[in-house]
DNA sequence: GCCCGATGTATCGCGCCGATACATCGCACC
DNA sequence: GGTGCGATGTATCGGCGCGATACATCGGGC
């Protein structure tokens, strides 16, 4: 997962390691504490050795666009390779078997903006076929065991049948979403639980363009001549 | 984690690695995977050497002594110890750094009848306040990264803070219920987003009881002196 | 002049996972 | 009466990721 994420962060600019941290805990932080230090050098490192990432100059090459005068500290600052874009573009299609509470799910949608929708659609009903199982699961603990169970534990599992069934919704309404080629924008319920209004609100990614087009986010990018 | 669930459910009967991985994902089914044996076996093991849990006899003490002849198979059957029911109560008692989306606070809640109300309220109260710090943080996030980020990745975060939310609700619902003295029961929503009905429906813990009183979920119990 | 918090890289131990292997039991099916 | 298959069972292996920790520099406040 963190190999994934870290090859999309790359893809969007060089970074180095401590940087790398702050942007995936930015862009993963709902659905994952912030990564360790003890997870991400080892990482990097791995990349390193396989030739997906390597490292790149710290000091700009044209140089004073950068006032720092302060020589550089050991910074290390990485760049994604050819192979390091071709096995992004490989691991972000797969859907694999990701369990139900596996952050694997949630990288692949902090993703999503690099894929095409077939690849989307495919992810989202899978991920929407876990939970469903899970669902189920809960269900029949629920009916069958629920005597055996203490209130306690009862109430965790209610408690978690309905963040199945909420996620469930969720998942629907993005499917539909992408379906009829509108942006990933959901209806935005809020806090309010009485109204569950359908203003669309947010309007996302541009739609207009070709299907295979992947637009890169906003925000800084250097680089990228994006070939799909 | 592993520690503690082992630990809380040898506490309710005596049983074999097979047997505890099925209970512990029917009580623990809302919060996490099945256990892994990769993970079950190596902890059993564990415990056993720091003398928390022994092997108990398999075979019913009047039977025949020699299990030679295919009688039975190599099933090992673990019985938690005195040691064992101490560690328990310490594990139990401590709210720990628990990060947000840890499985520690769900196994502290699923083992929360073998607790005080005391003790309850705390990790309660602790949990809030994690979920409470993550809630501020997404916030932020969306409110001052929010151009930076593309638009699925906004998506991400706001169905992980509409998450925080309902938590913290849930929560403050469970802990008020706490302080009334009530059943953990919560006014259980069900699937109709409409009606919050307040149908109490589950008895829950007898409440009755003094404040010191553990008792043990209704279900099969042997042993059990039950000291707190 | 001094401390402190942010910036940075790095390592160590170990819990837990996913895959895998292997063996027996009971049952249905032919 | 054989055969196959799913449930029951124990066990190991490689490897990822975590939490703690160490150490160093920089900019700024007091």
């Amino acid at each position: 997962m963190l190999e994934l994420a870290i090859l999309g962060l790359l893809q969007e600019s060089p970074m180095h390691g401590y940087e790398l941290r702050k942007e995936l805990t930015a862009k993963l932080g709902a659905i994952r504490a912030a990564i360790s230090y003890g997870s991400l050098y080892p990482t990097l490192r791995r990349l390193q050795a396989a030739g997906l990432i390597t490292e790149a100059a710290e000091t700009p090459a044209t140089a004073e666009e950068v006032p720092a005068l302060t020589s550089r500290r050991g910074r290390v600052v990485y760049k994604i390779t050819a192979e390091g874009k071709e096995r992004f573009a490989e691991l972000i299609a797969q859907t694999g078997p990701e369990s139900y509470e596996d952050t694997g799910f949630g990288v692949h949608f902090a993703f999503f903006a690099r894929t095409d929708r077939a690849t989307r659609l495919r992810i989202l009903e899978g991920r929407r076929r876990k939970v469903e199982e899970r669902r189920e699961g809960l269900r029949d603990v629920l009916s069958r065991a629920a005597e055996r169970l203490d209130a306690y534990t009862l109430e965790l599992q209610r408690h978690g049948l309905e963040a199945c069934e909420r996620e469930v919704r969720w998942l629907e309404e993005l499917i539909a979403n992408e379906r009829s080629g509108r942006a990933p924008a959901v209806s935005t319920p809020g806090t309010d639980p009485g109204s569950p209004g359908d203003v669309p609100g947010h309007p996302g990614i541009d739609p207009g363009s070709s299907e295979e087009n992947i637009p890169p986010p906003p925000g800084q990018s250097r680089d990228e001549p994006e070939r799909p």
